[in-house]
DNA sequence: TTGCCAATAACCCTTTTGTGTGATTTTGAT
DNA sequence: ATCAAAATCACACAAAAGGGTTATTGGCAA
């Protein structure tokens, strides 16, 4: 099997070199690109052709998120390990939201890079500890306080045809009800859900998913 | 430092005693706590006091995923790694949401749940290759097709303040303008959306984010 | 059985919305 | 300086929404 191809984006010149010995200095893997920033980055993985690109994030002028939204919207299956010392939300997010495959912080051992590199090969997504931990709390539910306003299911289905811009008419056509009937229905909803109006009652709808769907 | 204590949920009988050996053989674990589902968990975890939970998800009766609700709800701290044959989604999310550290598909090598156990008992969070894959991948942003409607800022505004529940009337008021032109700018917004009333105005609005905050 | 509640329906009346049409003023860009 | 887009205001009219009140029916539970 030929090595795989790394390229490296790092603006500090001493680590730079350092992840390039580090990671050359296996036969598995190939260091070929080498830069201090994203400037022209897709040109650049035009001509290295690389399978893993290692990313700082800080760097000037061009930065490693920039870097990541356009190397990945062109070559979606090349696989970009962020490498940087920040660990804030903000950015953490904006790399993943943009398709980086992994996330590793340089305070990490610098064995993390070169496993990370094997594992992002592998089909995996390598993390730092503190980051996964971070990824997964994100999917935790928010134990919401019982935004129940006890609506009967026959007011849920009035309410979502409501929000799909329905007239009170085409509402009783629909559910095979006289308008007036409707009108009952959704003042009792405005009630429940303390609104005044239908445009209010829709945006709390929405915003607090009371409907099943 | 005591070992620290680990209890097992896994109504496979043999791969159970499996992984109690395995686990109970580094004197860094104890294994203290081993069941074939969860029914009572809550009274095993007060008794058994466990610092990380093995966990199952098909169990007969009770299974894993009520396990882990009930556990985290009353012990948040107490860690949790999912060990399942599963990797559906709807599987992988409702643990996670629940409250999951980590999650090892069995098919991976018994001595990722041995690595697991250390990864979580130090604040991390592990996963098998392809569900971490998995994970990161929720976060990517659907490129959405530039639903951009061209609304103005001014219409933005208004809109916004009709998802707000404000009538005509009040928008003019808050934006210093006349009623007349509030009708003119919603109508302007309702063709360029292309809905015929606020309420669906409002719905697309929300559900398509449209409005900058 | 009685009583409650959801669902249904109707009438009346006022206010709000939505639309068609037209016009003026502001503002930004070329 | 000029042109175009955006923002402003006005009038008229029909349709829809929203609120008050009252009433009937059917199901379910105390």
């Amino acid at each position: 099997m030929n090595a795989m191809i790394i390229s490296i984006y790092e603006d500090n010149e001493k680590l730079r070199d350092l992840i390039e010995m580090l990671i050359g200095s296996s036969n598995e893997f190939m260091v070929k690109g080498s830069y201090p920033n994203t400037e022209n980055i897709l040109k650049n993985v035009i001509k290295d052709q690389p399978d893993v690109i290692i990313m700082d994030i800080d760097m000037p002028e061009y930065d490693g998120i920039e870097g990541v939204k356009v190397v990945k919207k062109s070559f979606p299956n090349t696989k970009i390990v962020m490498h940087t010392v920040f660990d804030d939300d903000e950015r953490l997010f904006a790399c993943l939201s943009h398709g980086a495959d992994g996330y590793i912080l340089k305070k990490d051992a610098s064995s993390s890079l070169f496993n990370a590199i094997k594992e992002v090969l592998s089909g995996g997504a390598p993390m730092s500890a503190g980051i996964a931990k971070r990824v997964l709390q994100t999917f935790r539910i928010v134990e919401k306080p019982s935004n129940n306003y006890h609506l009967t299911d026959r007011e849920k289905e009035i309410l979502e045809l409501l929000t799909k811009g329905f007239s009170y008419r085409m509402i009783g056509i629909e559910c095979h009800i006289s308008i007036e009937t409707v009108r009952r229905h959704l003042k009792n909803i405005y009630q429940k859900l303390h609104v005044q109006c239908g445009t209010e009652a829709v945006a709390k709808a929405i915003n607090e998913k009371l409907l099943n769907n």
